[in-house]
DNA sequence: TATTATAGTGAACGAAAGGTCACTTGTCAA
DNA sequence: TTGACAAGTGACCTTTCGTTCACTATAATA
């Protein structure tokens, strides 16, 4: 039968919980999604909190597999419309995948109830972003395409604002497109005024 | 009695909300924090859902009240150091008045769920300050204090970054410190930068 | 003083929650 | 073919939830 229930029950809780919350969220709802009766997912976590915690660990890990290693950065941007190209192309990714989106609304639903939830969400929402632009950065300044400065604060300068209309989108998705033009402003105005 | 008792119940209702989140809070322990028994709340709200409708009504309109009219500017800086302190005093306020915490952390969880906590969430989050920040720099830009740029633009890259430390602070209060200090440092930078 | 509206009490209610359990079904290895 | 085990079911349990209601205490009003 469904060999891959665990999975599947980690992707429908995402889904409910990234909407309702975990409090807001009851097992017999998410069985139902998966065609399951409620008893059914007592197969495959003891209980809720067993889900949430399995949850947990998978956002953890993809975060770590995905945006916590070097290696993943993306080539560093040889001009200004190469950078701004590449902000547009990751701010796309991060706005449309489902996946992320659903992440990020958790992490804003559980931060202060759950220490975990509460230190992935500084790292999704502020020093990861922070972190890889500072590297970014470094190397743009040693190619000589931004102004010799401090990386680390031009990097909290840049990704801030970005960050927080990625948030507006996640509140106000019919504000996607708008937000993402503000994003591409924003981007040409920083390498402009940081652009040597 | 208790001639305000509906006025407390808002107080430990914000209180409670801002910690559990909506669905997260039961009546009982919210009476019990006033001293008062389960049914006693009906006395004064028809439901759970009607306490929030009204905590919602005062956080709007306080928000008006404070934050919606121009009047309420601060001073317009008249130097790259009153500028700092203008922003460092701003920011201890809404850091350590608790009213307003708690109405972040309020709107923070209950923005996908409720319509007016999502509009009031942006306007916390976002719109507001660059708001007032555009009306500042378009001031300081009159006054030869700042480089002529687009105000909106500069408003928008100067709040989001503090927003963001903001933000910060009521997810990990242990940070409050360091982001302050960041939040000095960033302001100090980008009155560097876009200072004349 | 008698009356009446208001604030608060405590028991109870139905619904919904998370969770258990004996049971059936389907799959695959022995 | 059979035995064993994992996956799924449906009835049921306990607890907790939001809410109601008959009642009491209080304090202002007529």
């Amino acid at each position: 039968m469904g060999k891959d229930t665990k999975e599947r029950i980690l992707a429908a809780a995402l889904e409910i919980f990234s909407q309702k919350g975990y409090e807001g969220t009851n097992i017999r709802e998410l069985s139902a999604s998966l065609g399951l009766v409620k008893s059914g997912i007592y197969k495959h976590y003891e209980s809720k909190e067993a889900i949430w915690n399995a949850l947990l660990d998978r956002m953890i890990a993809y975060y770590g597999e995905r945006f916590g290693s070097p290696e993943h950065l993306p080539p560093v941007p040889e001009s200004p419309e190469e950078f701004v190209a590449m902000t547009m192309r990751m701010v796309n990714v991060t706005i449309h995948d489902e996946q992320i989106v659903k992440t990020r609304k958790v992490l804003t639903l559980e931060q202060f109830r759950d220490d975990r939830a509460r230190e992935l969400a500084t790292k999704h929402f502020l020093t990861g972003l922070t972190k890889m632009f500072t590297r970014i950065f470094t190397s743009m300044m040693a190619k000589g395409l931004l102004r010799k400065d401090n990386p680390e604060m031009l990097a909290f300068a840049y990704t801030a604002p970005i960050s927080a209309l990625i948030h507006l989108c996640d509140r106000e998705p019919d504000k996607t497109e708008e937000a993402i033009a503000q994003v591409e402003a924003f981007s040409r105005h920083f390498i402009k005024t940081y652009g040597v």
